[in-house]
DNA sequence: GTGGAAGACTCAGAAAACTACTT
DNA sequence: AAAGTAGTTTTCTGAGTCTTCCA
C-alpha cells in the first residue's frame, strides 16, 4: 500500500501500532488509536486512520479492519484509498468475492476506482492460480480479461504491473498465445515491457517449445534495448537440454557472450550438465574454463554434474582429478561418487606398488615410527612435493596411476581418519597447527537512551548502561521474574553503580525505555530487504573467514567457537544459585592460546594489549581458553569444529569401545548381579549402580558444588529420590538431572536390587546419598578392572546403540522411502525416550492441537451430513445440500459415491488422529540429542543402504559432515 | 594410595537463524 | 508478491564426564 502515499504520522504511534497488531492484539491497537489524540495533542487525521487499516489487513485482520471502517465512516470519509485498502486486505485472505463486494460499493458509492485498485483487485484474482496449481485457469483468465477490458472501459489504462500480473497467470496455464498477444497489445500501448516481462513471456514460450518464438521475442528485446538477464537465457538453455540440442545451446551461449550478459551461475551448471550428457567434454571443459574465470563459480553442484559426466564416459582419471580439485576448494564429494570411483579403479589394478605417488609417499611417512623432529622434516618435504604435484593436477599431466592412487587416498582417509594421531605415542596430538586465533565481541556502543528511578530519568555511564541494558532485553524471559536472578543481577550491577549512585533498590527501577528501544532496533533489523540482509550476511562472512579455519598437519580444519562469548547476564539452568550475576567482557590478557611453535602467532586484537599466555602444547587441541568468569574453577575452551579430524576420531573410537563392550556385557551383567548381596557395603553399592546405569541409561553423577544447580546422577542419587513401591519390586524414580531435566519413572527392578535399595535408605534423611559409600571414581575403578576402558557413560552409548539397531532390524521390507523413514524415527524416539531427552513445549503446540481437534469436529460433522444422505438415497429421497459441498448442485448421489466419501472422511479424521497423538508425544521429546551423540551413525548408513533410503533423510547437512568417517560402512554392518 | 583441584573434552537444551510452506 | 507461520538447522554456551596432576 505504500504507493498509496506515505504520510509522516506520529512514528511512535506507528511502531505501536504494528508491534500491537502484529501480536494480534488488534482490540488494543484500536485502542491505542483512540488514545492518540491525548498524548499527541493533535487531531488524527484520515492518513493515520488509513494507515490503521494498511496495517490491520496487511497483517490478515481484513475482518477486524471492516469492523473499524464501518464503524468510522461518519468521521473519516472514505474515499478511494480506504477501499483499495480495505480491497487489499480481503484479496491478501484470498477472498477476492468480499474484496470485489467492496469494490462494488465503492463504485456505487461514487469513488473512482484508480489503477491500483484495479492491480490490487487483478492481484487478488489471479493468485488462486498460484496458490492452488489445480485451479481452472480458463475461468481465472477470463476473470482478469474481463477486468481488464472494465478498467478500460473506465478510461483507466492497465500498466507494466496489471500486465506482469496476467503474464504471470498466461505462464503458468501454459498459454503462449495469450503471453503473445498481451505483449503485442502492450507494445500497441505504448507500455514499455521491462526485462521481467519479456522472461516471462519467453518463458512461457520454451516450456512450450515454441523456441523460435521465444528466439524471435529475445532479439526483439535487445533490439529494443532492454538487456535481457541470465535467467531469460536460461529458459532456453533448459529446453535445449531437455532436447539436447547442443548446437543451439553453444550458439546461444556465444551470444550471450556478444550481448555482454554475464551467465550466472546456474547457466553454467546448466550447460555442463547438457554438454557432459551429450559427451562434448572439450566444450565442458570450456564453459568450465569460463566459469572459473568468471567467478561465479564452480560449487559442488558444478563438480558433481562434471564428475558424473567423466565418469559416465569412463573417464575415470578425469574424474578423479576433480575430486581431488573440488575437495582443495572445500566441497566435499557425495560419498556414492568416491565409492563409484574407487571401485572403477579397482576393477582394472595394475601395478601401483612402483609407482608410488607423491601423496601416498606422505602417508607412509606419517605412518613410519620417525622421531618427531624427521617426522616434521620430511613431512614438510612430503607437503612441498605435494604442492608440485598439486600443479600438476591443475595442468593435466598426472599419470592415470597416481590419480587411482589419489581417488583411494580420500576414500582410506574417510575409514581410517587420524589413526596416527593415535598410534604415534604418548598423546601427542599434532606435529604442526596453525590458526589465525579468535574474534573478541565489538566494544560496547552506548545508546544513550535513559531507563527511570522512581519515575524520574537517570543518568548512567556506558558501563552502567551497558549492564542495566543487559537486564532490560530480558524482559520477555523468565529469567527476569526470578527473584535470585534479580538480586544476583543487583548485586554485580551496584558495584558497577557505585556507592552514591542514586538507584539503590530494583523495584523503583523501569527500564522499559531501553526494551522499547530494543525492540525497535530489532523491528528495524527485519524490516531490511533480502537483499540488504544478503549484503549484511555476506559482509559478516568475509570478516569471519580468516578464523573459520585451521591446519593440523597441513590438513585444513574448520574451527568451532572461534568467537569470543560477550559479555551478558549468566543464563543458568534450573534453579542455579549464581544466575542473574554478571558474565563480564573477556580481556585478551585473560586468553590463553596455543599453536603450532614456529606458527605466526595471531595478533592481539586490542592494541597495546597482549595475551595472556602463547602456549605450543602438541598433546591438547585447544586453540585458545580463558577462565569461565562465572565459575573460576572452570574454562572456556575453543576447539575445532565437529567436522574435524580430531572430533571425528574420538566419535569413532567412543563407538568402537561401545561395540567391545558388546562383547563384555554378560559378564558384566553377571559379575554386578553376584555382588547384590555382597556383604562388602561398597562393592553392593557399586553393583546396585551399575544395574541402574546399565538398565536405565543414568548418567554417573558426580559430586557438584553448593553454587551449582542441584541436579543428581546415579551416585548421588539421594534418598528421597528413590522410593520403593510396596509389594512389587517396582522402584519410583524422580529426580533432576543434568541441565535440571526432570527424570520419573516407575520400573520393575531385580528383587535383590529392590531389597538392597531398601538397606540402603534405611536410617538416612531424606537429603541424604544413597551410595553413601560411592563416587564416580570407585565406580569406574571398578568398571575398569572388568573391560579395559570401561567407564559409566559407555553403557549410555552402549545402550543407545544397541536399541537403534535392534529397532531398525526388527521391522520388515516392502514399505516405500517415507514409511521406512517413519519407522528410523520410531526407533530414534525409542532411544531418546530411553536416554530421557526432553526439550521444553513448543510454543504454539497448544493452539496447533487445539486446530487439530477443531478439524475433527468439522470432519465429524461432515461424516454426519454423509451418513444421513446415505440414509436417504438409500430409502429413495433426495439428498440434503450439505455445507461441505460449496454449494454445487449434486446430481449423482449414489450410494456407492457416498461410501466412497465416508471412507474417505474417516481416513482423514483418523489420519488427523494420529497426528495428534504423535505431536503430543514429540512435544517434550528431543530426537536430535541421541543422534548427535549416541547412535552409532554406522548403524544408520548401513541401514539406509540395505533399505535404499537416501542417507540425506535421515541425516542433515551438519550431521553428514560429522560423520563423513561413517559414510563407507559396509552395508552389513550391524552395531 | 588418596583425594581434591585442575584440566580437557563430550553432551545438552534454548534460542537464533533459516527454510519451506501457506495465505 | 510479500509477509506470516510452523518446522528444521545452526549457534551458543551451560552442564556434565572423566583424566591428570599434585601434595
Amino acid at each position: 500500500m505504500d504507493q498509496l502515499g506515505d504520510k509522516p504520522t506520529s512514528n511512535t504511534f506507528d511502531i505501536l501500532f504494528r508491534r500491537l497488531i502484529a501480536a494480534g492484539l488488534t482490540r488494543q491497537a484500536i485502542q491505542a488509536f483512540d488514545d492518540m489524540e491525548r498524548f499527541t495533542k493533535r487531531e488524527t487525521d484520515r492518513e493515520d486512520f488509513v494507515d490503521l487499516l494498511d496495517t490491520l489487513c496487511k497483517y490478515g485482520y481484513a475482518k477486524v479492519a471492516t469492523e473499524v471502517f464501518n464503524g468510522r465512516k461518519f468521521k473519516f470519509e472514505p474515499d478511494t484509498q480506504m477501499y483499495t485498502v480495505m480491497i487489499y486486505g480481503w484479496c491478501k485472505l484470498n477472498r477476492p468475492e468480499v474484496a470485489e463486494k467492496f469494490f462494488r460499493e465503492m463504485v456505487d458509492r461514487g469513488f473512482e476506482p484508480n489503477v491500483v485498485t484495479y492491480n490490487v483487485l487483478l492481484n487478488g484474482i489471479c493468485r488462486r492460480t498460484v496458490l492452488h496449481p489445480g485451479t481452472h485457469f480458463e475461468g481465472i483468465i477470463q476473470k482478469a480479461e474481463n477486468l481488464l477490458d472494465e478498467m478500460q472501459k473506465r478510461g483507466i489504462e492497465p500498466d507494466v504491473t496489471s500486465y506482469s500480473i496476467v503474464l504471470h497467470v498466461y505462464n503458468r496455464a501454459h498459454k503462449p498465445d495469450l503471453s503473445l498477444d498481451k505483449l503485442s497489445l502492450m507494445k500497441e500501448k505504448g507500455i514499455f515491457p521491462t526485462v521481467a516481462t519479456y522472461t516471462s513471456v519467453i518463458k512461457c514460450l520454451c516450456s512450450c517449445g515454441r523456441l523460435e518464438d521465444a528466439e524471435e521475442i529475445l532479439n526483439e528485446m535487445v533490439a529494443n534495448g532492454v538487456s535481457p538477464s541470465p535467467t531469460t537465457f536460461n529458459c532456453f538453455f533448459k529446453e535445449f537440454q531437455g532436447r539436447k540440442h547442443a548446437d543451439n545451446a553453444l550458439k546461444l551461449y556465444k551470444k550471450m557472450g556478444d550481448l555482454s550478459c554475464t551467465p550466472s551461475l546456474s547457466t553454467y551448471n546448466i550447460l555442463v550438465g547438457t554438454f557432459s550428457r551429450l559427451n562434448k567434454m572439450d566444450i565442458v571443459q570450456e564453459i568450465w574454463n569460463d566459469m572459473k574465470e568468471s567467478g561465479a563459480g564452480p560449487d559442488s553442484d558444478s563438480y558433481a554434474l562434471l564428475i558424473h559426466g567423466l565418469y559416465e564416459k569412463r573417464r575415470w582419471e578425469e574424474s578423479c582429478e576433480f575430486v581431488l580439485e573440488m575437495i582443495e576448494n572445500g566441497f566435499l564429494p557425495q560419498n556414492i561418487t568416491l565409492e563409484k570411483l574407487y571401485k572403477a579403479n579397482t576393477d582394472d589394478q595394475d601395478d601401483e606398488e612402483d609407482n608410488l605417488t607423491l601423496i601416498e609417499r606422505k602417508e607412509k611417512l606419517e605412518e613410519d615410527n620417525l622421531t618427531l623432529a624427521e617426522r616434521k622434516e620430511k613431512l614438510e618435504a612430503a607437503s612441498a612435493l605435494d604442492r608440485i604435484s598439486k600443479t600438476k593436477i591443475a595442468a593435466k599431466k598426472v599419470t592415470s596411476s597416481s590419480l587411482k592412487c589419489a581417488s583411494k587416498k580420500i576414500i582410506k582417509s574417510r575409514s581410517k581418519s587420524t589413526n596416527l594421531h593415535l598410534n604415534s605415542g604418548a598423546g601427542k596430538k599434532w606435529t604442526t597447527f596453525a590458526h589465525n586465533g579468535i574474534v573478541l565481541p565489538p566494544p560496547y556502543k552506548p545508546h544513550g537512551v535513559k531507563m527511570l528511578y522512581n519515575g524520574e530519568q537517570v543518568e548512567l555511564t556506558p558501563e552502567q548502561e551497558e549492564v542495566a541494558t543487559m537486564f532490560a532485553v530480558m524482559k520477555d524471559t523468565e529469567f527476569a521474574a526470578k527473584p535470585k536472578f534479580i538480586e544476583n543481577f543487583m548485586n554485580d550491577w551496584r558495584v558497577i553503580l557505585g556507592k552514591e549512585h542514586v538507584i539503590k533498590k530494583f523495584h523503583l527501577c523501569d527500564f522499559t525505555p531501553i526494551y522499547d528501544w530494543h525492540q525497535n532496533e530489532k523491528d528495524k533489523k527485519k524490516q531490511l530487504s533480502a537483499l540488504e540482509r544478503k549484503a549484511l550476511k555476506e559482509e559478516k562472512l568475509k570478516e569471519d573467514e580468516r578464523y573459520m579455519w585451521a591446519f593440523v598437519d597441513g590438513k585444513k580444519e574448520k574451527v568451532g567457537n572461534f568467537r569470543v562469548e560477550p559479555p551478558g547476564l549468566f543464563r543458568g539452568r534450573g534453579e542455579h544459585p549464581k544466575m542473574g550475576k554478571l558474565k563480564r567482557r573477556i580481556r585478551p590478557d585473560e586468553i590463553t592460546i596455543n599453536i603450532g611453535k614456529g606458527e605466526p602467532v595471531p595478533e592481539c586484537p586490542i592494541p597495546n594489549e597482549r595475551w595472556k599466555e602463547v602456549k605450543h602444547d602438541n598433546t591438547v587441541t585447544w586453540l585458545a581458553f580463558w577462565k569461565n568468569p562465572i565459575d573460576p574453577k572452570a574454562f572456556k575452551y575453543v576447539f575445532l569444529d565437529d567436522t574435524s579430524s580430531w572430533k571425528g576420531q574420538s566419535d569413532k573410537d567412543k563407538y568402537e569401545k561401545a561395540r567391545l563392550l558388546k562383547d563384555y556385557i554378560l559378564d558384566i551383567r553377571a559379575n554386578y548381579r553376584k555382588d547384590f548381596r555382597n556383604k562388602d557395603l561398597m562393592k553392593q553399592q557399586i553393583s546396585v549402580a551399575a544395574y541402574l546405569i546399565d538398565m536405565l541409561a543414568l548418567r554417573a553423577g558426580n559430586e557438584k558444588d553448593d553454587d551449582e544447580a542441584d541436579t543428581v546422577g546415579c551416585c548421588t542419587l539421594k534418598v528421597e529420590n528413590v522410593s520403593l513401591v510396596p509389594q512389587t519390586n517396582k522402584l519410583e524414580i524422580n529426580f533432576l538431572g543434568k541441565d535440571s531435566i526432570k527424570y520419573e519413572n516407575t520400573v520393575e527392578v531385580d528383587p535383590l536390587v529392590y531389597k538392597a535399595i531398601g538397606e540402603f535408605k534405611k536410617g538416612k534423611n531424606t537429603g541424604e546419598e544413597l551410595f553413601d559409600k560411592l563416587d564416580t571414581y570407585k565406580l569406574n575403578a571398578h568398571l575398569k578392572e572388568l573391560m579395559p576402558g570401561l567407564t559409566a557413560k559407555v553403557f549410555r552409548t552402549y545402550n543407545a546403540s544397541i536399541t537403534l539397531d535392534k529397532l531398525l532390524n526388527s521391522e520388515i521390507m516392502n514399505r516405500n522411502v517415507a514409511e521406512k523413514v517413519v519407522v528410523y524415527n520410531r526407533a530414534n524416539k525409542e532411544v531418546a525416550k530411553l536416554c530421557n531427552h526432553q526439550r521444553s513445549e513448543p510454543k504454539s503446540h497448544g493452539a496447533q492441537m487445539l486446530k487439530l481437534r477443531d478439524n475433527i469436529v468439522k470432519l465429524k460433522g461432515v461424516l454426519d451430513g454423509l451418513e444421513t444422505n446415505l440414509h436417504r438415497v438409500r430409502k429413495g429421497k433426495a439428498p440434503l445440500q450439505l455445507d461441505a459441498d460449496d454449494g454445487k448442485p449434486k446430481k449423482n448421489f449414489t450410494p456407492e459415491i457416498l461410501q466412497r466419501k465416508i471412507k474417505l472422511t474417516l481416513d482423514k479424521i483418523e489420519k488427523t488422529e494420529r497426528d495428534m497423538d504423535l505431536k503430543k508425544e514429540l512435544k517434550t521429546t528431543a530426537l536430535g540429542t541421541s543422534k548427535t551423540n549416541y547412535l552409532d551413525p554406522r548403524i544408520s548408513v548401513a541401514w539406509c543402504k540395505r533399505h535404499e533410503v537416501p542417507i540425506e533423510k535421515i541425516f542433515n547437512k551438519s550431521l553428514l559432515a560429522k560423520f563423513a568417517w561413517a559414510m563407507d560402512v559396509d552395508p552389513s554392518f550391524r552395531f
